[in-house]
DNA sequence: CATGCAAATACAAATCATTTGCATGATTAT
DNA sequence: ATAATCATGCAAATGATTTGTATTTGCATG
């Protein structure tokens, strides 16, 4: 995605542009996989933009209320990390050797909420399933 | 379980018996669902058994390690919660509303793992499903 | 293009959950 | 009982994230 085209994401979703937001959607919108805030906040430096942690933070929470990125909290690590919300139903498979994640846009549960309601008599609003693992390069090791 | 009970498990295990790895694991039994570890720690203040949380931290952990404890960390809380290992592979049904943990044994992925390894040439070795949703009595709100 | 207002930023400090160093106290094998 | 070993309390450190505040910036408007 350009630049002008997140420039327009962004006022379209009422927020303003700055370049630190534009950055911030751009390196999550080119990474293939989750990002913590401070790399974000690494990345940017790498591009000779100065910014400060704590705006990295706040960017992320107001680009998380307006539904443009998602967060995740994975098994394990103390620290969340972020994605481009691509508004697809997704899981993930985390390797526990290099930490490399990988999405999955295939759902096995569908139906499963159904059988779960029926059951308990909750209102079944959502799930998470995360796989962890090996990666090919790990599984070696 | 019984109180002797506990220090005989917690002696199997290679682990001294103390008072408070008692309360800990005899909490943990006795709740129905996960509990944080600062719980615990009021927990264990009702029960006029003076404590520091570093200690339920230390226990916590040392409970870990042996296998008597499982420790998860759920979607939207910064602090990860603990419950006793009772062998058998849960899921976990968390009310959006009232946050009650709700655990449920039964599995919906067993031949979904072995379509992903093939698939992605990963070695998956375990996963994590919560469900989210409302429960009966925060349904109605 | 100047300008004013609201929103964004830097920076430091606060917070929250968790961990650690160290001196002291309890538990267990001998 | 005694020593060796491990557990504990307390305070301070840590790491991730959040917040207060003075300053700067984006952008609608004249």
């Amino acid at each position: 995605m350009k630049k002008l085209d997140i420039q327009e994401e962004l006022k379209k979703n009422g927020m303003k542009s700055t370049k630190h937001r534009v950055a911030i959607l751009d390196i999550l919108i080119k990474k293939d996989q989750p990002i913590s805030a401070e790399n974000i906040f690494f990345e940017i430096q790498k591009m000779d933009v100065a910014i400060n942690l704590s705006t990295v933070y706040r960017n992320l929470e107001a680009l998380l209320e307006k539904g443009l990125v998602t967060k995740l909290s994975l098994s394990g690590d103390s620290r969340s990390v972020f994605e481009y919300n691509r508004m697809v139903h997704r899981h993930y498979l985390i390797c526990l050797g290099c930490k490399k994640i990988l999405a999955i846009e295939d759902c096995p549960i569908k139906g499963y909420e159904h059988q779960i309601e029926d059951e308990t008599e909750y209102q079944i609003v959502g799930h998470k399933l995360d796989l962890y693992g090996y990666c090919p390069k790990c599984k070696k090791k």
